[in-house]
DNA sequence: TGACTATTTTGGAACGATCCAATAAATCTC
DNA sequence: GAGATTTATTGGATCGTTCCAAAATAGTCA
């Protein structure tokens, strides 16, 4: 026995106004006298009355206060922590944000991206999965629904986007390594198909050649852009005659199992290899060796890409912009440059340096 | 200019038929012709229809297809797998989810719920943030909208629940640790108030009862449950005089940070103290070393969390069930159990072993 | 008091889809 | 070929809110 929803002319009957007066009420007009509006409120607490906001959006000239926010993965703590951002945003706004999850899948996203359509949504955040075209923001635009692209670009899109400067974080990375006296450098993970892996590697082939390094095809290995991703680039790295003394990796994920992997062989990150990530995850700073990354930020990101969405909703204009955030190299622990004291081992016994270089040694085990 | 949106009525004229034949062919109705169908279907396509499911669910036998999913730390790993599981199983159902984070605030919980309420979802699951009471559930249960509690239990309320059996979990990994040798075994990280840490420590105590080991106050020490906090509880438990050779920590990211403050004081997880986590979340198994963790199977868990729900919106009879999701504790090699030799000494000089850290050493620094 | 503002309040027509009862068209039955 | 049956189609009322034009009430001033 569901009773039937309570509605404003329930309110109204109870109040003794009409469901006009009800309405005004619930968008808090001054027009309404005082007295009426406690009475009206009164009924509203009693009767345990819920705004129905489905029902407010028919009306073409209502915005829903609905966004849709699409991710491709998750469980990767950058995009979790970018998710964070936008929600805090969102929510003190008034929104409240539909969120899904794509797993790379294009048919997911499409699917996905239909429904929140059907639901009204009055903006999109999206990090495209891979492969996505220009074409399929079409739909969207022409139907007048701001959409903000973060994370990875989409070309010829003529959506607002939100990027990393992925290409001055890559170089400004390799270039400390670099000043670090490092000659073999590898850049370990993530796909070169991808835009975010073709900028990042740029950065790090540009410093290299102006470092008047060559950049060895054999020092960059692609891999899947997480922890277990990392673990089997370094072991590849490691395969080759000349190995690398330090990598840019992809990012701090992948980091984060290079480091993994150099440890299962025996090498501690920071002192006989230098790791630098990019992304600037919360666990960088924790992990042991702490994690030297490119910071990106995420949460910041995130809290900014709303701020673009909501502009452009507010405004009603859908007129694209593209912005984006600048990084800045984070040093800590595992690029070496701070090197204090868990020199530890027996075969090992250097004085402390500053610098990575000095005291690695090839731990020949293979 | 933008244009009116595109409606039934539209593609009723376009193909030539009433609204009412447009909205049979919407919902696939087997009672209209094929070839008017496939005008109908024509005509959304040429148009750009979009269906605007606000209005439907205007009419009460209606469902809206929207659930609510509400988490207090997306940051989490733990948490983002399981919002990651219901996504999956949400998104194959055909619903569009609503997230939100609440950072343990119980009033953005309110809020985000209420704002949820007012969009017309049809269920909710949450992970309340803490102090939530089971009277905060009263006004949903009451209009019929099933909620399922995850993760946390909230007692007294009148909802179903998942929650994983934390005390059997706890009592296995801290037998484990026993069998394994160790007489001081800390409990570390996590707020003992919570539901989930009272019933974790209370397997712990229990295990250390009936192995004839009392449980020392000093041993358990409180902390964020995160990865900071557990640097910060290992730093105290190794303050006290007769100090614990092996933690059980309230969750893996706690775990992580034991690793961590281990490591900052020169101790070896895994060799020189044993760790053992709670949640196996994914890194737990690729991280060095890899983690001894009783696993919950966080995606899993949103996966079954997800399947109750809908079970309950669409069998339409809201009845509170209670499911407890069992767990197995994952030896690896983080509590030491793979190096056959512990002995807690600080002369330490075991052999190799076909595991990782076989030529790392202890330092003793402190 | 009556005319004239302000100030409040109010029916009814949208909004876009669904659903029911009723109709129209096609097929069958004897 | 008239009636019964099946198969397709269709107006209109409805869901809960907003908004407009209009009305009712209160307040002001000559």
């Amino acid at each position: 026995m569901t009773r039937s929803r309570v509605t404003v002319v329930d309110i109204a009957q109870a109040a003794g106004v009409s469901k006009s007066t009800v309405s005004l009420v619930l968008q808090a007009s001054p027009l309404v006298n005082e007295q009426t509006r406690a009475k009206v409120n009164a009924a509203i607490r009693e009767l345990g009355y819920v705004y129905n906001r489905g029902a407010a959006n028919l009306r073409q000239t209502a915005s829903s206060k609905i966004v849709g926010i699409v991710v491709n993965d998750l469980t990767n703590s950058f995009f979790a922590e970018l998710a964070v951002g936008m929600d805090m945003v969102m929510q003190s706004a008034g929104f409240v944000q539909f969120l899904a999850n794509t797993g790379e899948s294009i048919d997911r996203q499409r699917e996905v991206v239909a429904s929140m359509r059907e639901h009204g949504i009055s903006g999109l955040i999206i990090s495209p999965a891979r492969g996505t075209e220009a074409a399929d923001f079409k739909p969207l635009t022409a139907a007048g629904v701001p959409v903000v692209v973060v994370v990875r670009n989409i070309a010829g899109a003529k959506v607002s986007s939100l990027l990393s400067d992925n290409y001055a974080g890559a170089r400004q990375a390799t270039e400390h390594l670099i000043s670090l006296g490092h000659r073999r450098i590898a850049f370990l993970g993530g796909f070169s198909d991808t835009a975010v892996s073709g900028e990042r590697m740029l950065g790090y082939r540009e410093a290299l050649a102006a470092a008047g390094l060559d950049a060895d095809a054999a020092l960059m290995v692609n891999s899947a852009p997480s922890r277990a991703g990392g673990v089997t680039a370094i072991e590849r790295a490691m395969l080759i005659a000349d190995r690398p003394t330090a990598a840019l990796c992809f990012n701090d994920a992948v980091a984060f199992g290079v480091c993994d992997g150099l440890r299962a062989r025996g090498l501690e990150p920071g002192r006989d290899f230098g790791v630098v990530g990019f992304d600037d995850v919360i666990e960088a700073e924790t992990a042991v060796p702490a994690l030297t990354t490119v910071s990106v930020d995420p949460q910041g990101m995130g809290r900014r890409a709303a701020q673009m969405l909501l502009k452009q909703i507010n405004s009603g204009r859908v007129e694209a912009e593209a912005q984006v955030a600048s990084v800045r190299l984070v040093v800590r622990q595992s690029c070496g440059a701070t090197l204090k004291t868990w020199d530890g081992g027996a075969t090992h016994d250097t004085a402390s340096h500053d610098t990575v270089g000095t005291d690695r040694r090839q731990h020949d085990r293979a």
